[in-house]
RNA sequence: GGGGGUGUAGCUCAGUUGGUUAGAGCGCUGGCCUGUCACGCCAGAGGCCGCGAGUUCGAGUCUCGUCACUCCCGCCA
């Protein structure tokens, strides 16, 4: 396989590569140079043949003629085979450069070749990434992250969470690591369990955050930590979740407000943004929208403020009006509202009529509407509330002549779903959501419990570590759903990026907030005895957030999909197809845990 | 646990009201080709139409069941 032309150049190379694929340019031409690399194509002319060499730096096109020693060998490479090629740099003229390739001003001419690793058959193209179903993708995922997109998006995460790291420790935070196998937690998502060998029956937990260790590490007399830790959820998948594991830049912080706190993220999250976003706008200072608001302008949570339409509560119109279903419901209960879903530009009887199939579609009775033309409202729902009332809402909502409203009516709690769908369907339908740039808000006051409809009883709505605004006399004297807690969310283009809260440092608001929640004593100090106990000797006041590693990756790569932007993704059944996990394991594993299989019977 | 979508060559997809031998492009194999960079031209291989039952003279096509993948709901303090 070896040549010995050339060789007094050659011997003095470097085993494999004397550049990598990326890095010739004009000012290499005769040099004589070697190059390891994946082919990652070949174009054979006969007599001239050209193989496009690719490694993680970029690709270089080396020619073959049958002048060159190795010209039979060569003939013999298929894609994906992984070669060494010896040869001399030379200029490409005018006609044959190529300039979507920063190599394109050169050319290799090889001299000599060997071959480090053949390839069979390929179950997955490299070149040219054409669709490919995912479970191929996955079981062949070396493959698959040798194609350029996804070995970007790779990239980019790994840049981001070195960018990340930076941006923290220059802001004076600590990286602290915690345990990965710990206790199993009674709240929250369902644990991964891992059986202790050492004390049979008994189980660690992977963390589903370190949400406790890193409170412990402020009440430890530490401050200012972050972690890019890895969390553990046994919960079903979704697109923008994978199964099973995620990554969130954890921090906390000791002797902080709320402000303290988002004085110290906003810049680091923005900052980031701001340097991956090639170029799209990012929100200079985050809106702060309390829940309250959110829920009534946006229908939810984590509004996407790229979309500038805001619902507002127009009841007042229809109480007694003569659109009859509206002020009866309006009638029969205090508790309805019809708010209204402006639609600038919307003011055309065919696109009011496609939204309201839409609604129907959605499983609504229907989506009422007016739409203004000719100075005046039009449609069944202006003709019945009459001219006076559909001026007033016009004025309230500032429409004119092309825009349109539609009405949702009833208890909100029922119809916040639809119309927050429906305000985002307004918005994209009519182009009036932007598609580029970060639109970020704080979402804050979150309420700190909930009512539990199905079991009848006053729940957590979030956390059980947050502190209530208003400490231990709101928790005393306050109706228990009325109690907002310092907690808050980061939204970024309508995904919820981070959750956090100003912790409660002091017992006794532990004890009779997990009170108000319906657990005696005895629960707490079976379930939260070390945080407890930690709260008794002294614990500061503290708070952090976490936000999602992966759905920032996700955001700034542009991609919808977080299998996307992990390099070992399960698929959403949770199974590892390259590594075959979960799998099966030896009688003498199962012996040694003293566990026995139970499994479930079908057929 | 529930709902929607998809399932035809290795891949992406076409396949008429049910009707003869199921097609195309990409990929693969072989041949030709001295300037390509999505190279080109010729030929070839490759199909349990996801699987099972049913309706029918006849099923890729219709019905039922089932499996796989995917998206969503539940779930994710």
């Amino acid at each position: 396989m070896n040549s010995t032309v050339d060789t007094s150049a050659s011997e003095q190379l470097h085993a494999f590569r004397s550049h990598t694929c990326g890095a010739l340019r004009d000012n290499n031409v005769g040099e004589t140079v070697r190059l390891s690399g994946w082919v990652h194509r070949v174009r054979d002319h006969g007599g001239v043949l050209f193989i496009d060499l690719r490694d993680h730096y970029g690709v270089t096109q080396c020619v073959c003629d049958p002048d060159s020693p190795v010209f039979s060998e060569i003939e013999k490479v298929r894609s994906e085979w992984v070669i060494r090629i010896d040869g001399v740099v030379k200029a490409r003229d005018e006609e044959s450069r190529n300039d979507a390739l920063p190599t394109g001003a050169v050319e290799i001419y090889i001299r000599d070749m060997e071959v480090h690793g053949a390839a069979n058959e390929l179950p997955l193209p490299v070149f040219g990434e054409p669709e490919y179903p995912e479970d191929i993708r996955l079981k062949y995922r070396f493959l698959d992250l040798r194609r350029e997109t996804l070995h970007n998006n790779i990239m980019k995460r790994a840049e981001i969470i070195s960018s990340m790291r930076r941006r923290m420790i220059e802001e004076g935070f600590f990286e602290f690591q915690t345990p990965i196998l710990t206790a199993s937690s009674p709240e929250g998502a369902r644990d991964f369990l891992v059986p202790s060998r050492m004390h049979p029956g008994q189980f660690y937990a992977l963390p589903q955050a370190p949400q406790q260790f890193k409170q412990l590490i402020m009440m430890a007399g530490f401050d200012r930590y972050f972690q890019i830790a890895p969390c553990f959820r046994d919960e079903d998948a979704r697109a923008d979740r994978s199964p099973g594991e995620f990554y969130q830049l954890d921090i906390e912080m000791s002797f902080v407000t709320q402000e303290d706190v988002f004085q110290a993220v906003e810049p680091v999250l923005r900052d980031l943004f701001v340097e991956f976003a090639d170029g799209q706008a990012v929100t200079e200072s985050f809106p702060r929208i309390p829940y309250k608001t959110s829920m009534e302008k946006y229908g939810n949570d984590k509004p996407d403020l790229r979309n500038p339409i805001e619902m507002e509560n127009v009841t007042e119109h229809f109480a007694g009006s003569g659109f009859k279903i509206f002020a009866g419901m309006i009638e029969k209960d205090e508790e309805v509202r019809v708010w209204a879903i402006p639609a600038p530009t919307g003011g055309s009887r065919a696109f009011c009529d496609r939204m309201n199939s839409w609604a129907q579609d959605q499983g609504q009775p229907g989506l009422g509407y007016i739409f203004f033309k000719d100075g005046a409202g039009s449609g069944p729902v202006a003709k019945n509330i009459g001219a006076e009332r559909t001026q007033a809402i016009a004025d309230q909502l500032n429409l004119k002549d092309g825009d349109a409203v539609f009405f949702v009516c009833g208890k909100p709690k029922s119809f916040l779903d639809f119309a927050g769908q429906a305000r985002v369907r307004v918005g994209d339908e009519l182009g009036l959501s932007e598609t580029e740039g970060f639109k970020f808000c704080w979402i804050v006051d979150f309420p700190m419990f909930e009512w539990n409809e199905d079991e009848k009883r006053v729940d957590f709505s979030h956390n059980p570590f947050s502190m209530p605004q208003g400490g231990l006399e709101a928790l005393e004297t306050q109706d228990p759903l009325t109690i907002n807690a310092y907690q808050y969310d980061i939204v970024c283009n309508g995904v919820e990026l981070s959750s956090g809260a100003i912790r409660n440092h002091k017992p006794e608001i532990m004890e009779k907030a997990f009170d108000i929640a319906g657990y005696d004593r005895q629960v707490l100090e079976d379930k939260f005895g070390g945080m407890l106990r930690a709260l008794q000797y002294g614990a500061p006041p503290h708070g952090g957030i976490a936000p999602g590693v992966d759905r920032i990756v996700m955001l700034l790569c542009g991609e919808p999909n977080i299998r996307e932007v992990t390099m070992f993704p399960m698929n959403q059944q949770a199974q590892d197809l390259l590594m075959s996990a979960p799998s099966d394991v030896s009688a003498a594993q199962l012996r040694e845990l003293h566990i026995r299989l139970n499994l479930p019977k079908d057929e």
